[in-house]
DNA sequence: AAACGCGCCTGCGGGC
DNA sequence: TGCCCGCAGGCGCGTT
């Protein structure tokens, strides 16, 4: 999916569309990653969105009636603004806008989440947010929290990044990256690596993930912004889908190994 | 507890 | 040309 770099873009996107009338809602396929709840279109109609917030990969929304929507954009799940009326498939639901403009979740693969509660508060305590870890961003994530957290851990530490549970909003591609730069191999166990390592590993999970939402994330097959751009970290790639090209910093050649059932790149002559 | 594998879906590109 | 296979930004659940 989008990881947190492209749904901090979507969420600076859609919040140029706050402060309108959602003047209605159509939803043309309930089935995502769990159903679409019935009441969504009623909690949502008559409404304004006041903010939007980001906890890791997910979206909240407030809206001026305290109702609160929760959203995920899965793997393929992307947002789209517009003013045509054209609707396109996989466009699961379409929020039509007092201004006109009208926004649409498009999701072929269908892995997204989205739900309404009752309020932000009910929202946050569901079980959608149950083991979320803290914002890879939030500054609560430093290297005395991670050092506590999988210092006693077995399992490498690239699939440890992904874990949503520990640290919130890394996925498959930045996970790869953040490693390139902290020079630590992805399959060291976690309780292995040193304070300093690990130090490193939150330096350049900021760096790499703060340069690429300045970037407009990255765009892969599905991933647009809601404007239609695409972002353009994917060209500042070190490693991800790099297997067999020249790593930047020396002549050896990048790896290409599965790691849990997710491809994994790295250069094992910087990466010890 | 913690670590792994599988399934959920659709679309695309490569090999035959 | 067309079919089949593997693979893709994620995550929850079941099993060891």
């Amino acid at each position: 999916m989008p990881e947190l770099p492209e749904v901090e873009n979507m969420k600076m996107l859609l919040s140029k569309h706050c402060n309108i009338k959602i003047n209605d809602i159509k939803i043309k396929n309930r089935s995502l990653r769990s159903p679409i709840n019935s009441s969504f279109e009623d909690d949502i109609k008559s409404s304004e969105i006041l903010e939007i917030k980001r906890l890791g990969k997910y979206l909240i929304f407030l809206l001026s009636n305290k109702k609160c929507i929760v959203m995920h954009a899965g793997m393929s799940g992307k947002f789209i603004a517009t003013l045509t009326q054209d609707i396109a498939k996989h466009d699961h639901i379409i929020f039509y806008l007092a201004n006109n403009v009208i926004i649409k979740y498009n999701d072929p693969r269908r892995f997204g989440i989205a739900l309404s509660f009752n309020n932000e508060t009910e929202a946050l305590d569901s079980k959608l947010f149950k083991n979320i870890a803290t914002d890879a961003l939030d500054i609560k994530f430093n290297t005395d929290y991670l050092f506590q957290k999988i210092k006693h851990l077995k399992s490498p530490i690239k699939t440890t990044l992904l874990n949503q549970n520990i640290v919130s909003g890394i996925g498959n591609i930045y996970a790869s990256e953040i490693l390139y730069y902290a020079k630590i191999d992805p399959q060291k166990s976690c309780n292995l690596l040193t304070f300093n390592n690990i130090s490193d590993i939150v330096k350049f999970t900021k760096e790499v993930l703060l340069n690429s939402i300045k970037l407009g994330g990255s765009t892969l097959k599905d991933y647009a912004l809601p404007n239609g751009d695409t972002g353009y970290f994917q060209n500042n790639f070190a490693v991800y889908n790099k297997n067999d090209q020249k790593c930047n910093n020396c002549n050896h050649t990048i790896n290409k190994i599965i790691m849990a059932g997710r491809a994994t790149y790295f250069c094992p002559n910087e990466q010890k």
